[in-house]
DNA sequence: TCTTATCCCTTTGTCGACAATATACGCCAT
DNA sequence: ATGGCGTATATTGTCGACAAAGGGATAAGA
């Protein structure tokens, strides 16, 4: 009966991450506290220290720390450890130039095979975000950043897509917007982006919205380049 | 003694991927019989017949299909087991897509960043392919392709766009290869675009090559799903 | 006959101990 | 004093056993 019962709940909840296994829990854990820097950047992970702190088994530890490595926000060397990756202007500039061709992408796939009422819930999102924004103008509303990148990326139907930026860029993006304090400003310009290139998907236009998601992220860049030099 | 005769021998080796422990090894293993069709596409992976049949114990195995996860080359369900991908054109098509935008990305980082002798070495393969390929018209030369593309995305000098691609979806396309019997024509034809790639990049025109680059790989998957369609 | 609940068995998840490896320290020779 | 070498120690890699969860067969009820 109560497997009965938390099986419908998993199913419930089976729309975003959700930890099955102690290894999930303790991945999801880990990879919260790399990012909001809770765990230094550069600093080594020892799987005996991380077992007691966080009490599961070293084997739970290293599966967990495994699959930091392939999100890229640990680095793992055989017979000697891991080490949280370290944040570089470098890190950064590469990062974001595979965000741009990875969301671009997106975006024109987006443009292809998004259903019309996601994109009506999509134009819904951003209304309701103006609302939100149209008041306080230096407010950086990074939720609904994200949650219309998200979107956008689902609405590519592409698999690989999803995963590698979903599961695997977007961590290493909000652990850089975090450690360098990124509560950036760029609110209404980024807010206009977002309101173009839904108008090209919505407008069926594979090529404009490609473009635009491009643009959009490269100032993106620009932006937070600047900061990293001028602060 | 015998500890550093093999820490010179590994790092001789250490420009490609060396299999350091046992989970290396037994990951190279796997991968390469599922990419090669040894082990079925959509088979179960079961842990215990495998660490039986490998020779090596479960927390091996284990790591191994991990591994293989973060390659997309086996889907893995908690408590449940592992299946290796099932092909289908659907995901040819989703992995060409992406290709098409991470290669294009490539090819114009390659022009921004390769240095003149990487290219002229390039410029030299491409010689060295024509020789061969020039007698014999029908022959693929899968080797030289393969080459060809893995020097421009490491010139792209972009840790996640070699990363993705080298260690991640360039091992699935060569499964769709493999196993659909891709030992395809239209060798001439891209040899040409290969160097009219490469002109770009030697010209420096970042534009220039994604563009070509892109319409390289979108002709390529167009030929693979003739293929798949008519045979 | 079809649905549904329950049991059993297979497979996966987790754990602690052992083996192998790399780093660090101290020693010796020059 | 310094550089190379060997050992000591701490950390990672590997293993086999135990715990827990899912899938399938079976049987009971509608």
């Amino acid at each position: 009966m109560s497997t009965l019962l938390r099986k419908r709940l998993r199913i419930v909840l089976s729309k975003s991450e959700q930890a099955i296994t102690n290894a999930d829990r303790t991945f999801f854990q880990l990879r919260k506290d790399i990012v909001e820097g809770v765990i230094p950047a550069g600093s080594k992970l020892s799987e005996m220290e991380l077992s007691t702190k966080y009490e599961v088994s070293r084997a739970v530890i290293r599966e967990a720390i495994n699959r930091l490595a392939t999100c890229h926000l640990v680095e793992r060397k055989a017979n000697v450890g891991a080490r949280v990756v370290a944040l570089s202007p470098e890190g950064l500039i590469q990062l974001y130039q595979v965000r741009e061709a990875l969301e671009g992408m997106a975006a024109r796939l987006a443009a292809r095979y998004m259903s019309d009422d996601e994109i009506a819930n999509m134009q819904a999102l951003l209304d309701s975000h103006f609302d939100k924004v149209k008041d306080s103008h230096s407010y950086y509303q990074e939720a609904g950043d994200v949650d219309f990148h998200y979107r956008i990326v689902t609405g590519s139907k592409n698999e690989h897509l999803i995963s590698v930026l979903i599961d695997g860029l977007y961590h290493l993006v909000r652990m850089y917007r975090v450690q360098l304090g990124m509560a950036g400003p760029r609110v209404s310009t980024a807010f206009d982006e977002h309101r173009h290139i839904v108008n090209a998907i919505a407008n069926r236009d594979e090529e404009l919205a490609e473009m635009l998601m491009r643009r959009h992220i490269l100032y993106s860049k620009n932006n937070i380049e600047k900061k990293l030099n001028h602060g």
